[in-house]
Formats: C-alpha cells, structure tokens, sequence
DNA sequence: TAGTTATCGCAACGGTGGTTGCGATAACTA
DNA sequence: TAGTTATCGCAACCACCGTTGCGATAACTA
C-alpha cells in the first residue's frame, strides 16, 4: 500500500520531520560558517541533536544533503523589480543582488555554494538549473525593454543579465570589495 | 655563515631544488584534477616521487602550499593589449580572458582557485592580491581611453575591469557556458 | 677527500570521520 | 489498545591522513 512514498515521506509524522527539518537547519548554519568541504557528517549530528548514523542513512551522500538544504533557500521569494524604464529595473535589481551578496551570511552562502559546485558536480548541476530558474524570472525585464525600444529585438537576455551580476559576483570572489552607491553605473 | 639563508634555500643544490620542483608541479595538477578540497599531502608526495613527511616539513599548511605553488603560475605573462582603442583593448582582453577560462584546464584551475579562497582566508588573500596586481596591469588602458577622450576622467578602473570580466566569470562559476563571439557585445 | 649538517625516507602512532549491525523507540494501522 | 515496521541511537570497526622520532643520504665546506 505504501509502496509509493518516496524515501523519507513514509512516515512524516512527529519525529521524523523534526529530524529533517533540524538537520537541514543545521545543515545551511554550518554552510554559512565553516563551507562545504568543512562540513562533516558528525557535526551537523550534533548540532541537530540527533546522531550521525541517522544523517547518513536518509542523505547518501555530502552533496545530496547540501542540495536539499538549499533547495529550500533557493525556493524563498526572488522579487523581480518593475520600475517602468530598464535603467530603473537594472539599478533595482543590482541594489538586491548587492544588498544579498553584500551581507556576511549573504557573502559566505555566496561562497560556499560557488565552492561546493567547484566540487561536487552534482551541486554544479544544481546551481546551474538555479540560476537557469532565476533568468527565466528576470527574462521579462528584457522582454519588456524591447517592446519599449530601450533595447534590440536580438539582445540576449541572459548575457545582459550576467553583465549586470557578474562584476557584483567578481568583487565577491576575486577581488574582494562590495558597497552600495555603485551599482548606479552600469 | 648561513644564518639569514630563508627556509627552503640554504641548500638550492640539486636534490632539493628537484624536489621543491616536482612537488610544485604535482600540485598543479592535482590543483586542477580534483580541486583543492581533495588534495592531499599523500597524494602530492607519491605523485611527486617523494615521502609525504618531506612536503610537510617543507610547507606547514596546505595553503602554504598552493600559495607556493600558484605563485609561480601567476608570475607568468600577462599580455596588455595595446589596439588604439577602447573597444579594441576591450576585445582583445575579453578574448584572453575568455580563452584562459574557456579551456578545461583554465575552467578547473579557475574554479579551484575561487573554491580554496573561499575556504582558506590566506589563499583568499593571495587571491585578491593576484587581482590588485592584475588591475594594476590593466590600468593603462583606461588611462589610455581617458585621453583620448573616450572616457570621463573620474572613471573608476576596477569597476571597468570588473564590468568586462565580471559576466564571463559569472559564466564559469555560476551558470556555466562558454563562447568566444559573444565577448564583442560588451 | 673528509667531515658537518641540512634534508629526506621509513615506520609507527593517533585522531577523526565515514561505515556497519543490532537493539530500542516511536509512528502508523487494525 | 495491540501489533507491525519504519526510523533512530549506540557501540564498534575500518580506513585514511596528519604527525613525530630516528636513522640514512646527499649537499655543502675546509
């Protein structure tokens, strides 16, 4: 009869969704303090209050586990600004992509993920499709550029997107330097 | 006699010298076959030919270590193009950049460079170092531009590097593509 | 060439983290 | 409420890697 449930849905009730919810709890602290590679089985255990064997047995592998645990922050909410001109959309969206980044928790989650996908491709994977999600969310900021005239019918969304991001992500991982003023620029 | 001799070069003869370049090396390698994370002084040691006990005395860390050895690597040449032009200088460097992290073995050394500064705060600070040096380097071409008018005088030139290279960073470490046309649309 | 000493290899130790088997417990079902 | 079974905790095991002490070797010096 219940053949059908997946693995760790058998038996939702009480104990087990507190076990998974402390552990994936545990799981994006440790994330944000010590990163990926740093991150053992044993400690996130212990922090969750439950033992090891337990951790292991319901995530086969590192990855899995980090995977599930930011599966849930990424599905948290992404507001996608709509200002009326594409100066004040991009100047919009730079301001949340820098005030998230430029946090310390922002600034070390930043890290760790990009760390962990430099490591597990199966995290490669998952940070690719994430950010695959969040283009298609900023896609009509484009769109609705073009149909104003601001832009060209042939501009690629995402690349425009990337060259609005990718300097704020190059002063988080290569230089080092983060403010808020100027974002006005591009 | 030999009191102000630094660690590693009282005796730069033969053996020594042999050892400190295979190791190195082998670090290198491993550097971009299995990320910094998973490298191990075992494994160095064996794929240099030489006992781990060896590398441990003469490194006291593991970030010591790729410090060392990425040094080297970032003493190498950094051609500055010179074209007459903003948006010819502009190409061409993007082109470089492009073509070094383009390449497997540049995309793995890139993103195993990124993921140890993220975890080793004296690898990061190589890191930003090797960028400061970097936009020192690169200065030129904006001084360049300002003169001949095709800049306003009060540019930040950080910020300008970081608009041109950023996005194709942004590519490697985030969403993960890859060409060479798309480079002149900056 | 002979002596000194930095440097290296070898073997062994210890701690940590992943792995497994089994008994206990709590969620579900009748 | 009573029985079944998924889930968890405990203890022990195993492997790997960093660490140390000591003897051997090769580079330097006189």
């Amino acid at each position: 009869m219940s053949e059908e449930l997946k693995v760790g849905e058998q038996r939702p009730g009480g104990r087990a969704a507190r076990v998974q919810a402390a552990v994936l709890q545990a799981t994006t602290e440790l994330l944000v303090e010590v990163g990926y590679e740093r991150i053992t089985f044993e400690e996130v255990a212990s922090r969750a209050g439950v033992h090891k064997t337990t951790v292991w047995r319901r995530w086969p592998t590192k990855s899995a586990l980090v995977a599930d645990a930011t599966r849930l922050h990424g599905k948290q909410h992404v507001p996608i600004p709509e200002t009326g001109s594409l100066h004040g959309d991009f100047q919009a969206l730079a301001r949340e992509v820098a005030a998230n980044i430029g946090s310390d928790i922002g600034a070390r989650m930043g890290r760790s993920l990009v760390s962990a996908a430099a490591t597990s491709t199966e995290l490669a994977a998952e940070l690719h499709q994430f950010w695959a999600h969040r283009f298609t969310l900023t896609a009509p900021i484009i769109d609705r550029a073009i149909e104003r005239g601001e832009l060209p019918p042939d501009t690629d969304k995402n690349l425009m997107i990337e060259t609005l991001i990718g300097p704020l992500w190059a002063r988080l991982l290569l230089t080092g330097e983060e403010i808020t003023p100027d974002i006005a620029d591009t």
